[in-house]
DNA sequence: TATGAATGAGTCTTCATTCAT
DNA sequence: GATGAATGAAGACTCATTCAT
């Protein structure tokens, strides 16, 4: 028996990405990522049950390659500061270097499939932002409010902003970045 | 020569919007459409030249009703923080009350049509929230960023929060809102 | 708008018998079908529902058309013997004059189909030759068997004549059919 | 070198007839019937050519079997009663005992692929029956008509009656069958 | 204006079959 | 012998759009 190529795998989840930020959820068809991915589209079924499921793992395997990313260095040993900036500095570099991952997950998140998927807490995944925010808030060095509001206030701006940003073409330069850190902790410090 | 009739294209807006939030764009056809608004699919084209031209009116009539609603009584005889808040609850008002619209237009934004449609100048409409951020700016209300970057932190985080609950199928109620707008303001004051 | 074609009707209906005839059910595919009609295969979904729904109602208008053909000029004025001869003589011209609707309901009926259709009483189409059974078996003319054993006995054994003729090419001659007629009445009479 | 595995071989022949039963012609697949009989659809192309080759062997198989129930006990040395009454019973414990292999070869007969296979010949297979009716009309004890006639007004109305038991699920018991046994003999005695 | 009819091109998906191991 | 991987061709069906009325 033949094995399992994981080439073609690969070059099937990047041509996913890929279309969907070109041309769109709706003109991304199943013929055209095997085409883009120099496979056949019988083939795509091989590793995907259908059209759906093939977005949905590649939905998670962004995710996981992000939250992987996100959290590189991040420890308990840190202080909530450094906590704090590590992530965002993580989450940046993630956007930026990773642009197409970035835009397809808003592309997911602002669509009605989550819904569809029943999408509540790979929650989980994050983990570490929660314990970063409770941390702070116990250690009264954070407001005391909700964690999701937290979030919302301090590192939900940064990705809009990053996302202005890639839609003009231009990156954050690192006097901005320091600057949008800044803003971010003011914005939710106690 | 019969008139425009204008149920038959205030049907057709409203199925639109209402079913790319049910199934989302890729699965919302001309035909569906059609049916949902009780009208021939040929009917459709009278209105509107092509999918992408229906779209995109649909798209410009709820960015109007949006800023419509949004500005309303914000003028330049009230103070920054009468215009911010005014602003602020108007945009929640919008939002909870028009929750397709809104879910619609974060859709959009985050597809890549807009790259498509060369969209920037409708910035045009919302000029009234520039020159209240202008406005705080100068008056040494607001903390010398770039606009931009002021609206990330404070108006944002709003329509992400709301967002978030409209998905929980909750509502933010007046404690929770004077809590955020507090929040929004302090984010961004000098 | 355009007005309904009914030659385009009648001529899928044609290319689906032909086809299932020439090729068999699981060769004879939608594109087939139009192409062999001469329309798009897209315009047989305006009048069918969907590939089972094509096949149900051609089988549908063929028994219609087959029952119709069969009883003409039986009715209860005539005595038992002239109605179960006309019967059979019309049975026969029917599946001699239209070998093909015959071969296609020979080819449903054996199939799984019309246990997925719920056919148990289409009977009430062929409802004179129960009358006629019946009738006969009151006056003691037929053996006093259920009325599905007399028809097992005396009219499906010349069905399945004529089917072994047509696939020969032959005809049954008109001393054949008599003598038919003859042992048929003989299988079955008291 | 490995031998052929007669169950594999057996799997797929019993995962064919229950497919082609269930579902029919069109809707088994090589895929649906290597599922079926827990083998790859490849292993399928080891002992069968093609598709078609698979449908044709299952065929022959299964006539086979046929024919080999359908005469135990049927000698010259019996009268033509007694093997007229041996053959009948022998077909009818066939049929109910293996319903799927009759209803199997129901389909295959009543579709076009015998006249694609050029079907006559495995008459021969059948050979006793002809004798049978054969010595039955030189000692005057049948009808003189063609054979094929005296098979078609007493067989097969047999199988047409066990046809429609099977539809509605239920057994013919040994009175009912003692009664047709009569009424096929009647039919075709002299 | 309004719409059912019509269709070519496209959709997703499965097919029968072959190949490499 | 056995099978998972691979695919081109084909399946059923829907699409966006146009046409005739």
């Amino acid at each position: 028996m033949r094995y399992r190529d994981d080439n073609k795998v690969e070059a099937i989840f990047d041509a996913t990405v890929q279309l969907i930020n070109e041309i769109g959820f709706s003109d991304t068809s199943i013929s055209k990522i095997a085409k883009r991915a120099s496979v056949s589209a019988a083939t795509i079924y091989i590793y995907h049950e259908n059209k759906e499921d093939l977005l949905y793992k590649t939905y998670l395997k962004i995710k996981g390659k992000m939250s992987e990313k996100m959290f590189q260095g991040v420890d308990h040993t840190r202080t909530v500061y450094e906590r704090f900036e590590a992530i965002i500095r993580n989450y940046v570099d993630f956007i930026q270097s990773s642009k197409d991952y970035f835009l397809f997950l808003e592309q997911i998140m602002n669509s009605p499939l989550p819904q569809k998927w029943c999408l509540e807490d790979t929650a989980s995944q994050f983990q570490p932002i929660f314990e970063m925010f409770d941390a702070g808030i116990r250690q009264e060095i954070f407001k005391k409010e909700d964690i999701n509001i937290l979030v919302v206030y301090s590192i939900l701006p940064i990705a809009e902003l990053l996302k202005a940003h890639l839609k003009n073409g231009t990156m954050l330069n690192s006097k901005q970045l320091d600057s949008a850190i800044k803003m971010s902790w003011d914005a939710i410090k106690a």
